[in-house]
DNA sequence: ACTACAACCTGGGGGC
DNA sequence: TGCCCCCAGGTTGTAG
């Protein structure tokens, strides 16, 4: 489920039941995530939790011993239930809580992650080299157009490229380039800074619009209290392939592009 | 260094 | 119903 907008809904969920609060237990039912969870992720139990932040598409609970880090892979989810609640398939891990809550982890396709790291977290291998966060100030036309100065490869895959900006998604890169008018398989250099600076301002709209909507529910995205979200209303091209053009009425055409689906308007992406 | 793509998993849907 | 194939929100690791 998870693009940036997905990972920000879950923290925004989770936040407010998650501070301040004691973990009590970890429940490791199923320790076969993307790389084993380890032992050490014990570490978190009798710790207090102080923030719970986000970086790209990775959710940070911190503690005075460390940070548990996880990511959503493409199918996790998280949700804050009474301990009691009765485990269902795939429910991989429970971070139990001193007041009977519990942070419930659910995985069907295991992509996701559960890890434990106790120096600055800016230091972790995963998140050291990252892009800038594309609402960040950091993520700006100029920035853009120098980390894809000599790119050849397509600005669909620049976009969806962590070391370019992080958490842009195959559903929020095909939208973002619906939206500034830009052929996803344009070689990512010879994009003019004039379409860069749409591109920009179209991905931070995008994305906070999703934010604001409660995120995309393709299948089964649910925020932290079981809600869906609303954003799936307004894909104008994602998952429309073969479908009229919300703008020129033209057909969507559908591609391939570094094995992601990508789905455009022949008429209004340009370049 | 850049680019391409196989791999990690499960489940759902379509075709036969 | 059942089987087989393809597809899916992500990212790393490897090979060229």
């Amino acid at each position: 489920m998870p693009e940036l907008p997905e990972v920000e809904v879950t923290r925004q969920g989770i936040t407010p039941h998650l501070l301040n609060q004691t973990v009590s237990a970890l429940v490791v039912r199923n320790a076969s995530l993307r790389w084993p969870v380890p032992q050490v992720a014990q570490n978190i139990v009798g710790q207090t939790i102080t923030h719970i932040r986000r970086r790209a598409k990775y959710l940070l609970i911190e503690t005075q011993a460390g940070i548990t880090i996880i990511h959503l892979g493409m199918s996790g989810s998280l949700r804050i239930l009474p301990a009691s609640t009765p485990i269902e398939k795939h429910d991989h891990i429970d971070m139990l809580l001193a007041n009977g809550q519990v942070l419930r982890f659910n995985d069907p396709r295991r992509f996701g992650a559960w890890l434990w790291y106790e120096l600055p977290e800016e230091n972790h291998p995963l998140l050291a080299r990252l892009g800038p966060e594309p609402l960040s100030e950091a993520f700006n036309p100029l920035q853009l157009q120098q980390a894809i100065a000599n790119k050849k490869k397509a600005i669909k895959l620049c976009l969806m490229d962590n070391h370019i900006v992080v958490g842009v998604g195959n559903i929020y890169a095909n939208e973002a380039l619906f939206a500034a008018g830009i052929h996803p398989q344009t070689p990512a250099a010879k994009v003019d800074i004039a379409r860069l600076t749409v591109l920009v301002t179209e991905v931070k709209r995008i994305l906070a619009l999703a934010i604001k909507q409660g995120g995309t529910t393709l299948k089964d995205f649910t925020n932290a209290d079981g809600k869906p979200g609303y954003f799936a209303q307004k894909l104008h091209v994602y998952g429309r392939g073969g479908q009229t053009c919300t703008h020129c009425g033209n057909l969507l055409s559908e591609i391939k592009l570094g094995q992601r689906t990508t789905v455009f308007c022949g008429r209004c992406q340009t370049r």
